[in-house]
DNA sequence: TAGATTGTTAATCGATTAACAATC
DNA sequence: TAGATTGTTAATCGATTAACAATC
């Protein structure tokens, strides 16, 4: 079912687009064209029709989007509805500081903070007590989760993921300098924040060369 | 000087070489040819060598790479040799991590914390006190410092933002959930979290419709 | 209806992969 | 020298942009 395969570079545009459409919505706009929007973002009508025509006919000819409507399915096609749930693993200083970050505009709520630190364990971050990474298949076997986030060390990462999956996670949000290798039905998204400084350090350095400010809007 | 503009797709997988010639240098291993390091990689070895010339001929026909030649000449390229400075306003949740991060082994260091908020300003955090934001276009005059991150709500970045480039600094890293609007010669890296776990949530959602595990793992 | 704007096909552009001559 | 592997050119693939017929 609905199996045409979507590219990521479409996908990666999505939420881009959820956000500047909830931005009309809280100013009131009830409708608007691929052409205004395409000026708003500074990319073109084209791509916007494209990557929308990619999960269906949103639009309407000779009127073009109602804000609302199109901001709500983008929302569904990313799961935004679904209410899910995520542990964190690791309550070092990023994960207490996404422990303490309200994701439920996207629907999302952390239900459980794990860490193998016995003076950490116990401790409560964001009104969450942080329990021993040994209770981490209890708990998955308990409550329903769909993302774990490793906020660890990249030497624990790889086993821990590894209990994870194995413990029925099927999405990890990695944030260890590591490439995970999972089992292929496993969804691994990983935010390398030191990588992220090093490109921006490169893009620093070599200013001036290329025309930067224009085509960084994608390189979240 | 040096003025072939270089595509951002090869800019963003340098990090990735560094990382994996950093591990090999600590395994000890001298010399690498692109095939090999292609299987670790899981990319095309013709991939790595058209990276590569984008800045040079570092490797010999015949040998390969050295590991420790190439391992520093990329960090070169990234800047990671320039002992660079950064300044975090916002000391929430985020901003405090951040801070307390060690970014050493990429050549930065956090050189100051700025707040707006009274009862956060004067208190420490990792060694450092955190200033007033309105004392920070002094606090530039004074010291060196490359990269500005900005952990604050959306509401105020923009306007913080035009004050730290007015104040003379020349790259953002941006943490806050807008797109900002600056002068064309300033460097501005987007690290958009929800947009991160959004598609996470694509692709958990949509899970079997696409082969996800293998070209997953630019995709940080 | 006439004007506007979509959905979609076709053209272009850029990035990736393959191939191979150069050379260590 | 023979074998290996680079640097680089050529071929392929995929993504973006342009164009326009369909239609509200």
């Amino acid at each position: 079912m609905g199996s045409k395969t979507i590219s990521s570079a479409v996908i990666k545009r999505l939420p881009r687009y959820y956000r500047y459409l909830g931005d009309l919505l809280e100013n009131g706009i009830e409708r608007i064209s691929s052409k205004e929007l395409s000026i708003r973002m500074k990319v073109t009508a084209s791509q916007i029709r494209q990557d929308l025509n990619n999960f269906g006919g949103f639009g309407q000819q000779g009127y073009g989007y109602q804000v609302r409507y199109l901001h709500d399915e983008i929302g569904k096609i990313l799961g935004l509805d679904a209410k899910q749930s995520m542990i964190i693993i690791g309550a070092g200083n990023l994960g207490t500081a996404l422990a303490k970050y309200d994701f439920s505009h996207i629907g999302f709520r952390v239900a459980g903070i794990f860490d193998v630190r016995a003076d950490v364990i116990g401790t409560e971050i964001g009104g969450i007590r942080v329990s021993s990474f040994d209770t981490v298949e209890v708990f998955l076997k308990e409550h329903d989760v769909q993302v774990a986030v490793l906020t660890i060390p990249r030497s624990n990462a790889h086993e821990a993921a590894e209990r994870l999956v194995k413990a029925g996670i099927g999405a990890i949000w990695n944030f260890a300098p590591i490439d995970l290798q999972l089992d292929s039905n496993i969804v691994v998204k990983n935010v390398h924040l030191d990588e992220s400084l090093m490109t921006l350090s490169y893009n620093n350095m070599h200013k001036g060369q290329e025309r930067l400010s224009y085509s960084s809007y994608m390189d979240g």
